[in-house]
DNA sequence: AATGAATGAGATTTCATTCAT
DNA sequence: AATGAATGAAATCTCATTCAT
């Protein structure tokens, strides 16, 4: 069993190789610009054993994206359900988690953040890219919760909850992608620090007082 | 000379015909996604046709970004450089202005927000792609230098500009595709209320009391 | 117009080197065994150009397969139910008709001929394939009624007319088989009279002394 | 030398598996349809394993057919040099003889009735093909003794032997299949009656009177 | 003996681009 | 100026076959 044991993880480490090369190809060129030939050269494989593994170009992509989007939106319904926290404490969280999502998996991040549905309209199946969606109107919503919440309890000024969530999530997306293209000319990593004084920033907008 | 002069018109619009149906194809699909078979449908043109005005599919996305980025860009160090007012106007300005530029040229501002230069190394020039690059920078900084005129007046508290000017250009970003899947589902439109909202809340969050 | 006119014929004549490139490739290695490389090298053109003109090689083999068999089929009805003629002597003109239709395009009967519904299942859409089988149905059913109408009348004994139009349309068949072989080692045309011949016996077997 | 017998009928039993399963997916499929993955599955095997018994899919193939070719062959010579019968009597038991290797292996025998010389000309060896060609040349051949044995003798008419060998095997390949997709709707099984009143059909048809 | 894993070669199909008219 | 027709190159995907274990 030593050995079916070690072949299993060979098979998991192959397939996290060809995962890892396929997610860092497509965000860097994007969905259409990314070849099967280009994912298999990352992966160190044949073209035809990415087929082994998974069962289109469709499939690699839509496996990348779905399972991440998935753990991320557990993570915030989770914290946003939570009761024993003030909704300003709960949206720090949200942003933590997400920022911690972005660290242990920053491609799976990536295609997140860059998904577009109606560019993938032809890709996937209407079932498949109903359910991304889903997804990611949760992610928001659970931010948009805990403002509407903050604003229930008086520590929030009465704005518009939704528009909030999305102000903030954009917020996310452009801190990061800002520090990411700074740390690619050699400068050091402010992303955490700066992520945090970007809700600092937006929190104190929404602050009653 | 009355015959030149329509030939001229004739051609003008033809010109446009495409620009448009490119992108809005490019918008819709992306770049990679787009086929030249789908511009020329657009444009009730042929295929061929295309190529007579412009070189090459990377050719005709350029003068689509360009110029409009070139456009945008030339406003705000416009609005930036005014004198007379505060840095808060300001700022409300080139929001404007971008929401003008915006409802002006849909397209080609879609382009603009959805430009990312990691996926278009390949396809531009890297002296277009720098060009490119620097117009974008201009326009963040252009906001950025009205936060910083504001610090210094002391009617804004000590933020980091070019955070405040990340947050604001994600945000407008974030608005207008949400209002835009929206409208899409029928519901009237709350682009600029929304987006003076946005701008509330963030500029509620650096203004000194 | 002329010049309108002769593009017209050109094309026409170019879409029919490639049918009959393709008609004699699927009756010479089947449907599987042919690639569509050869079917461009048979019609002398790229094999991107044979997409001009049949959207997929599925489709390709349908447009060769079912108007031929749909202008047998009505051929045979047309026989089939015309009053004024003896239930053997329609039974030879189908016969007959078959032949020419055969003869006047031998790699769309070939095609026919060959044609199993259980092969085809995976490639064919269930629609068409069920199309087909109505087709070639109704064709076997013509003689048969042919042959009830004769025993009704008298003329013939009193046989199972679904086994006799069995045993004509695989007679057929087999004797067109065989003398295509033969003649394929040099050997002269007897495909017309041993038809004859086939048929003569046939039909003795089932007459009324 | 239990266990010998016991690995020896072990490994018998797994060649007749991928002979069953490969003569069925060959029938279903045809040949260039039928991929080694589904012989496999189909034998429960693994696809290497198959190699383990056949050089290649052509030998798979070749050693299903010539096999069962062969058997038959060597029945219906057996029959047709037997002297004490009449040739109406032989024609009969080699229609029996073929139902009989029929009904023992439909597999085999559905390979052969569907067996093309043409299709196969690419995958075979020039020598294993015609090998195939005598053995159904022989069959064909036997029929046709009988038949002339039968006009010289004065019992049949003076029709052309070979036509009505023809005849008569083309007409049990339509009674089997018309008869075996009645039976995949679930009607009763006529298989031998409809082929006798086939067979009696074309007998009276070559009857002296 | 048996298999999971891998692959080279090749299949179908697409697409940006060119060219004769 | 405009286009119908054509294509080379490349993309996705498949499959018979091999090999280490």
């Amino acid at each position: 069993m030593g050995i079916a044991e070690r072949k299993q993880r060979e098979k998991e480490s192959r397939i996290k190789q060809v995962r890892d090369g396929a997610a860092a190809a497509f965000h860097e060129k994007g969905y259409e610009g990314t070849t099967m030939e280009e994912v298999a050269r990352r992966a160190e494989l044949s073209k035809a054993a990415i087929y082994l593994y998974f069962k289109s170009k469709e499939d690699l992509y839509y496996v990348l994206i779905e399972p991440a989007l998935n753990r991320l939106s557990r993570q915030l319904i989770k914290i946003s359900a939570s009761k024993s926290q003030t909704p300003e404490a709960k949206i720090k969280r949200m942003v933590d988690a997400t920022y911690d999502f972005y660290e242990q998996d920053p491609d799976a991040y990536r295609l997140v953040s860059r998904y577009r549905a109606s560019e993938f309209s032809r890709l996937l199946s209407p079932e498949k890219l109903d359910h991304l969606k889903k997804l990611m109107q949760s992610n928001l919503y659970q931010v948009e919760k805990s403002v509407s919440e903050g604003i229930r309890q008086g520590v929030f000024r009465d704005v518009d909850p939704k528009i909030t969530s999305i102000i903030i999530w954009n917020a996310f997306m452009g801190v990061i992608q800002f520090q990411e293209n700074r740390m690619m000319t050699g400068k050091s990593d402010y992303r955490r620090s700066t992520l945090n004084a970007a809700l600092e920033i937006i929190i104190s907008g929404i602050r009653n007082n």
